[in-house]
DNA sequence: GTGAAAGCGCTAACAA
DNA sequence: TTGTTAGCGCTTTCAC
């Protein structure tokens, strides 16, 4: 193993020296830059990590920015990756710090991104729902060259160090997918069902909906979809217009691209005798698995959101640490669950 | 953060006697020990990482004892699990050295242990395929206190620091409910194709038989489910054989167990006109991804070979580096992959 | 048994 | 512009 001492020795110089060369900082004379340079082209230098955050002595921190996991059993389940995250950095003194906002309010995004800013940290992780607050956000970290991960949603305006989350038109393929091939026997149309997504960053659910379109559109006896949109707070409404559609559309399938959607309608199904309508859902909400596993819903997608946090934690945190180069995009699997399958996807560590 | 250096000031000791209270070596006085323990009591210490391996800067050895990448392909899958292990652990001085012995060959498993021993690693990954070769080597490490991960095949007789792979009867039931989902609207039977397994460790295979069975049995209108044998390796043979059962038997779907074993049995069925026939097989390799794309196999099963040795990589490293405990059993999810999703799944990043 | 001190490879402050 | 040196927190050796 190669050391900066001995790069010094074999250069000629001290191990300032190199040190300067190698980071490029504080001044160093052409000719002693050439000398350094030219062993460095030579030997294969690899720095020590350790030595070198020992050395630095730095104390890194991370801040979320998330939904409140409190209000919403999606955005629990990334409170999982924060937690895995934190026990393994903790070796490395990183300190990791969630922030958390409204679903339904902009407002408190901006809220809780000033109060973020307050001392600013080193880095951070973002889901940015909210499209126009979360590019000023951006802006505003981008000023103070504060690197950070963007996930769940998409948004192209930006240029985060890395992008983490699920292609979400070729979801909205997958789940078309599911739903035909579960749904074959039975005459009918397919169906998807937008809740309350107003609120969420939309892109993402539009993205979902025109891959789900596109499936049936392209089959060789190409289908029609049909789209429900539920925008209320009220369940008699919701229920109203949900069984209206089935029966004026004549639906066989549902595709219902928010996680918490599937339990609330898959209640009103049983309750109006509509339990033969296929269902695909999306996650492993406690609620959602229950109705999996009774086959009242007969496909989950797994967004994987906890794994999501841990992955934005990783990347800022070797970039930080280890200057580690991130991949601009890291998009998951896009995970089917069923009966058979969700136990394992339980009993599984963070994968 | 506190150090081992305030220890010391607290309990009025030195440095090098909390050191050896901490990790109990060498000799310490009952009179010192307690005092540095009353002081690790009400404090809670967590060593430096970083300081710990830099200070010892010790070099550890892995070794892997895998089946052959280059006669397999499942195997060959292995490999990008131990190069990203590599990459990752490169801060730490890891050095992790394969060998590889044949997939048909009990003795050269011996002969590739024989050889790792040689010059002894401080852990060991193995794929425990051959039974009695297998449980001989281990019993080889337990003596000389080498920790081992064991991989892929379940073997029960040992405690490994850690077992990594999958439930394969579970795999099985789920193997099942998926050609049994999409072979609803044709009639027929249900078979499993064990394709030259015997020389593999078959507890593995037979679980997964069994899973099979039991998801048809279970079924309100119990099926029945024929099993076809093929051991040889002539390739007429197999043909005769396959398609004699598929007559036979009035076969509808097949399951393959092994990874290999689909692209051979969709070959000869779409020779022989039985491309409707329906086909749930294992695993990401080239061949099955094609068939998976032209619709010749409906479903793959993941194991993820990969990540199963980087992640049994994972567990001996921390455990060598870092004292870190590590799960007995770190089961994978069992992952469906459709045409729909597979390019979700080659385009992620190890996961 | 114990404490002092010299490393591990790097960073950063300081002196020249 | 350079070289020297004192850390970072821990391990390990060596003298007492």
């Amino acid at each position: 193993m190669i050391r900066i001492k001995d790069i010094a020795k074999l250069s000629g110089v001290s191990v300032g020296t190199v040190d300067r060369v190698i980071h490029k900082r504080g001044k160093v004379s052409d000719t002693a830059r050439e000398k350094v340079e030219k062993v460095l082209d030579e030997i294969n230098y690899t720095p020590n990590l350790l030595a070198k955050t020992l050395g630095s002595n730095k104390v890194y921190s991370i801040a979320l920015l998330v939904p409140d996991p409190g209000q919403d059993p999606y955005w629990k389940l990334t409170m999982t990756g924060l937690d895995t995250a934190k026990q393994e950095w903790r070796p490395y003194h990183m300190d990791l710090q969630p922030y958390f906002f409204e679903l339904e309010s902009a407002q408190s995004f901006q809220y809780a991104a000033k109060e973020l800013m307050e001392n600013p940290p080193d880095a951070v992780v973002c889901a940015p729902i909210f499209l126009n607050e979360a590019l000023a956000f951006f802006e505003q970290l981008d000023q103070q060259k504060i690197p950070y991960v963007q996930f769940n949603t998409m948004i192209p305006e930006v240029k985060p160090l890395s992008f983490i989350g699920q292609d979400a038109y070729q979801s909205g393929i997958l789940g078309a997918s599911l739903l035909h091939l579960v749904s074959k026997n039975q005459t009918g149309n397919q169906a998807i069902l937008h809740i309350r997504e107003n609120v969420q960053h939309s892109v993402h659910f539009r993205e979902k909906e025109r891959g789900f379109r596109e499936y049936f559109r392209k089959l060789p006896q190409s289908q029609t979809v049909s789209s429900v949109i539920i925008e209320g707070e009220d369940m008699n409404t919701f229920e109203d217009k949900l069984i209206g559609a089935i029966k004026k559309e004549n639906i066989k399938g549902l595709y219902i691209p928010t996680s918490s959607g599937a339990t609330l309608t898959v209640d009103v199904l049983e309750k109006n005798g509509l339990g033969h309508i296929s269902v695909v859902g999306y996650d492993l909400l406690k609620e959602n698995i229950v109705l999996l596993k009774s086959g009242k819903i007969d496909f989950l997608i797994h967004q994987n959101p906890s794994r999501q946090v841990f992955r934005g934690i990783y990347h800022l945190a070797n970039h930080l640490l280890f200057k580690k180069r991130s991949p601009e995009k890291e998009l998951f699997p896009l995970e089917v669950i069923t009966a058979e399958n969700v136990d394992s996807y339980l009993e599984a560590i963070l994968h």
